[in-house]
RNA sequence: GGGCGUAUAGCUCAGCUGGUUAGAGCGCGUCCCUGAUAAGGACGAGGUCCCUGGUUCGAGUCCAGGUACGCCCA
């Protein structure tokens, strides 16, 4: 017999249940294990940081991080599931930095880099059993015992192999970058600090003239050219002036002094007032002409530097303000340095780490670079270089801790040659199927095809370090790939790789000190390390490994297209030549309802443990699998959208099981079998059907990683089982006296909703495990997750039915209209409904079940024809599809000749016969299937028409209908009547009822079906003054009616 | 500034390779049903399919330009 099971179902309690159900049986591990020998099935977890708890974006992700691999598992995968944890990087250090109350990089080295390191160590884990109860509670299936973290020893040795890897391919180089720097803190701020804290400031702005030297201005004048700039402390460092290519330039004599003046054309007007009178046009040039021309220094501190003090183009230039015409001093500033890379001039760097001028130059060394400023324009000015003075207010970036302004600069920086994989990496992002598939071919090759090489050091603290240890004079670098490496180098064990303990470490080699370079690794190599560092590859788990790659199946946010996906790419193809994963689905951004960002401090969302604990986790799944957001859009998360899907799918779902499970438990009815075999009644045979094609449509979804697919045909197949399969067949449990027929829509139902379970238990894991537990034969497995998913059989689908089932429910939902139309309610009989269908075919198939439409529509008969002429006329429209290409422009024409056709003609048409038509003068041969042919009911009759089939309702009652229409209004109340009293379905009664003599008359000729319908074991028809007796109304006649519970037995 | 995505009813979203009269759910109004009822059914109101231009016999759908929002990058 099956557990009780009641409909007023409180699901958070449910999955509580299930959850402790799981954990004693450790049905996870089973469901991993039991696969054993199965094709595998690789998953990667992309790590997240547990600085905060988990929020609605976590969620998402982990839901379809668990329904890819439970489907399959149950598909009979081998998918073992590690969580995975981002231990180091900014986040943690920021908390770290706060807890020790440390401002800054230099704060941080005072206190000693071992005590913040240890800090961060000891704060990194602080979430994690509030995101492992999170998780599980969302029901998502993931080992967390055998969690891999990016800190352990093992990863970061696998980090080190993979770097050796780079290194030994001559992928590793070290170059500058340009970054904001705080002077005050001496170290380097990545882009996003720097982002974070912008001033409104006053800085000079100050045009220069650079005399040139070789050029192409024609006469013997002195000819210079203007260039501006915010930060005159750069000048000393100028080392070219850049053209945009295409920018109009011109040479301005100016007529006061007779010098002549290169600059943008754009740009004139702003430095003389009067620009015709002041001046004399004497060449124009574009950009490009300019390439190659040379100039006098402003200063002698770099007279001799190689390739400097020459013309330059690059796109970067505008004309939206200075002169068109770029001051590049490329140790401080991006392009500058990018610029005069390309063409070979190295740097000329003249600040120490705080900031001041060195020796380099001499006149101002010692002076804080901004304090400079004064001091170099003055020396400009004296010498008559300045043109121009004035001050520019503009929006700065400072330093957050200091508030100091951040000075870009040029950082010593490690990187990986990427550019020459570009082409490698776009074939293999070829080979993966992605979920949008936008962001692989647009958003993902894009970034490949321009993909530039990867800056990987920090100036940090606490992350994988760089494995290079230095020479003591610069001349060797030495890359350790491995602890054993280092310990044979160092002589010593090495516990612990991070900066605190390896900076530590030097070893004596070839008569030299050898020392690590200072710098950590960008926390992105470590994820995209993460296939190989999880498993200690290749130290370990190396067969294991190389079985495993790559990825069949990963899953994160849009925000990871440049940072895990991109990271896991490179390094696949440098390593192995191959992509990483093969599936990827990306999860769009959770926004609060409001359509902005979630904000704790706005608290624009509800929060995950009031959904969980209201709604619970099946709900929440299936409300954000089934939205948008499993495509990569946004999804505004509302409560109101999680309510609804437990109102449409959890509830009516739980409902039909709990109906099932009430009446088994009545009658004692237990499974045999789970083979449904062929059941005589089409409601059964369809139901099958549907469930077949429920388990075929979910199958072809879920095989293309289309989870939002999956979902939809659910919601229709449920709509189907419940509001019409069970409604349908209520009275086939209930009291039917073929216990042939009742046995069938047992077994049928129970086979269904056991499938159902099965199919649905990936999405929604708790109620499809509470149902499989409770109508589970003895010889299936104690878990649904523990099943086999069922596999599409064609042969169980029967189409015909399907399509029949169709247009019973047209017939059924246009005679409902009808009745709602003459406002005759469902409880009055009627007697007739006709049917009228053209279409033999059809016809035949509604035909055979009319006697379900007559009870649905509660009519004493349906009759058929397959004449509609009484009842509807018909009208022909074009299938544009068809006719448009065929007819080209004269398609126009087209209307006015359909709407002349004659009855006959249209008849013709609908018989499936071709007419010819005149087309402004022309014959055109007309075939059935071009045509589009309406139904439209004639006037006054209660007639409805939808496509070809037209329902006529006759609506005139009779003494005989009006006397039954009430004996079912009684009934009706009576049980409104038990179920206030919250009787139990099957308790007997006596009903006792004061009636006007019509009603009285309706109850004497109906009796048996009132007491049949209500259980009463006897209706008395007699005064009532007592008080438990209720007043009704019943189609106009007073009433009172009482009803007393006949004792058990 | 660049790449990509999104924009359809009050709200959340469908709308297949272009086919003329654009759909669903929620919400709203009216009515009905109800021993699966935190349900269900019928009807109704509600739309410049973001804007402008183009291609076409025909554009929500294709093309170009723009606007707004999101993600990433600079």
């Amino acid at each position: 017999m099956f557990d009780p099971v009641s409909n007023k179902v409180d699901f958070p309690r449910m999955e509580e249940e299930v959850l402790a159900f799981w954990a004693r049986h450790r049905t996870f591990e089973k469901s991993v294990a039991q696969r054993k020998g199965g094709p595998g099935f690789t998953f990667y977890d992309g790590p997240p940081f547990a600085t905060g708890l988990p929020h609605y974006g976590h969620l998402l992700a982990g839901t379809i991080k668990d329904i890819v691999p439970r489907y399959w598992a149950m598909r009979g995968h081998e998918v073992p599931r590690r969580f995975g944890w981002d231990c180091h990087g900014l986040p943690i250090e920021a908390l770290a930095q706060e807890a020790l109350g440390l401002a800054g990089a230099g704060a941080i080295r005072e206190a000693g880099v071992d005590v913040f390191n240890e800090q961060c160590r000891s704060m990194v884990l602080r979430y994690v059993e509030e995101w492992r109860q999170t998780v599980t509670r969302m029901g998502r299936w993931v080992d967390f015992d055998h969690d891999y973290k990016t800190m352990d020893r093992d990863f970061m040795e696998t980090v080190w192999w993979v770097f050796k890897q780079l290194w030994d391919q001559g992928r590793i180089y070290r170059d500058y970058r340009i970054m904001p720097y705080s002077w005050k803190l001496n170290t380097p701020l990545s882009n996003f600090e720097a982002g974070s804290n912008y001033q409104e400031v006053q800085d000079p702005a100050i045009t220069v003239r650079f005399r040139l030297r070789e050029h192409g201005i024609p006469g013997d004048a002195p000819a210079y050219a203007l260039a501006w700039t915010t930060t005159p402390w750069t000048l000393p460092g100028n080392l070219a002036l850049c053209a945009g290519p295409d920018i109009a330039y011109v040479a301005l004599r100016d007529r006061g002094t007779g010098d002549v003046y290169l600059l943008a054309e754009a740009r004139a007007a702003s430095y003389w007032k009067a620009l015709t009178e002041e001046t004399e046009e004497v060449a124009r040039f574009t950009g490009r002409d300019l390439e190659g021309w040379t100039y006098e220094p402003l200063f002698p501190y770099a007279e001799d530097h190689a390739g400097a003090f020459r013309f330059f183009t690059g796109d970067f230039v505008t004309t939206e303000d200075g002169t068109g015409l770029v001051h590049v001093a490329p140790a401080y500033g991006e392009d500058d340095y990018r610029v005069c890379r390309e063409r070979g001039i190295e740097l000329f760097d003249y600040l120490d780490a705080d900031c001041r001028f060195t020796a380099r130059i001499p006149d101002f060394e010692g002076q804080f670079c901004k304090d400079a400023d004064r001091g170099i324009i003055r020396r400009l000015k004296d010498e008559g270089r300045l043109v121009h003075q004035g001050v520019l207010v503009h929006s700065y970036p400072f330093c957050e801790r200091t508030d100091t302004p951040l000075i870009y600069r040029a950082i010593d920086a490690w990187y990986v040659r990427v550019e020459d994989l570009r082409e490698r990496m776009a074939a293999h992002n070829e080979t993966i199927r992605w979920t949008p598939e936008a962001v692989g071919s647009k958003r993902f090759a894009n970034w490949l095809r321009d993909a530039r090489d990867w800056n990987i050091s920090r100036n940090r603290f606490w992350g994988s370090c760089l494995p290079v240890w230095i020479r003591d004079d610069g001349g060797d670098m030495l890359c350790v790939g491995s602890i054993a490496e280092l310990e044979a180098l160092c002589g010593h064990p090495v516990e612990d790789l991070h900066k605190h303990t390896l900076d530590q470490v030097t070893f004596e080699k070839d008569g030299h000190t050898w020392r690590r370079t200072p710098e950590v690794l960008d926390c992105w190599f470590e994820s995209g390390s993460m296939p190989y560092a999880q498993q200690h590859y290749p130290f370990e788990n190396k067969d294991e490994f190389e079985r495993r790659f790559p990825a069949d199946f990963i899953a994160e946010g849009l925000d990871q297209t440049r940072g895990w996906f991109y990271t896991l790419t490179i390094l696949a193809t440098a390593l192995f030549d191959r992509p990483a994963f093969r599936n990827v689905v990306v999860n769009g951004m959770v926004l609060a309802e409001d359509g902005r960002k979630m904000s704790k401090r706005l608290k624009n969302y509800p929060d995950p443990q009031h959904m969980l604990g209201t709604y619970g986790a099946d709900t929440l799944r299936l409300y954000m699998i089934s939205s948008p957001a499993v495509r990569g859009e946004d999804l505004r998360f509302s409560e109101a959208g999680a309510q609804q899907a437990m109102r449409h799918l959890l509830i009516p779902w739980w409902n039909a099981y709990a109906f099932f499970v009430t009446y088994a438990r009545i009658d004692g009815w237990t499974p045999v079998s789970d083979d449904p075999g062929t059941p005589s009644h089409p409601l059964d045979r369809w139901i099958l059907s549907r469930t077949e094609h429920l388990n075929q449509d979910v199958v072809a979804t879920m095989d293309r990683y289309d989870l939002q697919g999956a979902v939809r045909p659910l919601l229709a197949f449920l709509d189907d089982l419940t509001n019409w399969y069970i409604r349908r067949s209520r009275r086939r449990f209930w009291k039917s006296r073929d216990d042939a027929d009742k046995r069938d829509a047992y077994q049928t139902l129970h086979h269904v909703l056991l499938k159902l379970a099965r199919i649905a238990a990936p999405f929604t894991p708790f109620i499809s495990e509470a149902i499989h537990r409770n109508l589970r034969l003895p010889d299936m497995p104690g878990s649904v997750h523990l099943c086999d998913f069922p596999l599409p059989d064609g042969s169980l689908r029967d189409a015909d039915l399907e399509a029949q089932m169709e247009d019973v429910l047209t017939v059924v939902g246009l005679g409902r209209a009808l009745r709602t139309e003459h406002n005759l309610k469902v409880r009055q009989p009627l007697r007739r409904l006709h049917v009228a269908c053209t279409d033999g075919v059809r016809r035949a198939r509604i035909e055979a079940a009319a006697d379900m439409i007559a009870d649905e529509l509660n009519v004493k008969e349906v009759v058929f024809s397959a004449d509609d002429r009484a009842w509807a006329s018909l009208r022909a429209k074009a299938d544009f599809r068809k006719l448009g290409p065929r007819l080209g422009p004269k398609v126009k024409l087209l209307g006015p000749a359909l709407a002349g056709l004659k009855e006959a003609d249209l008849r013709r048409l609908d018989a499936g016969q071709p007419v010819t038509l005149d087309l402004d003068g022309d014959p055109l041969e007309l075939s059935a299937d071009e045509v589009i042919l309406e139904r439209t009911p004639h006037e006054g009759l209660a007639v409805a028409a939808e496509g070809a089939l037209v329902a006529g309702l006759e609506t005139d009652l009779d003494e005989a209908l009006v006397r039954e229409g009430l004996a079912r209004e009684f009934i009706s109340k009576v049980q409104a009547m038990r179920k206030d009293a919250d009787l139990e379905v099957d308790a007997r009664i006596r009903v006792t009822a004061e009636v006007p003599a019509e009603v009285a008359a309706a109850l004497g000729d109906h009796g048996d079906l009132v007491c049949g319908e209500v259980l009463a074991e006897a209706l008395e028809v007699t005064a009532c003054p007592e008080a438990d007796a209720r007043a009704w109304d019943i189609n106009g006649h007073p009433c009172r009616i009482r009803l007393r519970p006949v004792a058990n037995g």
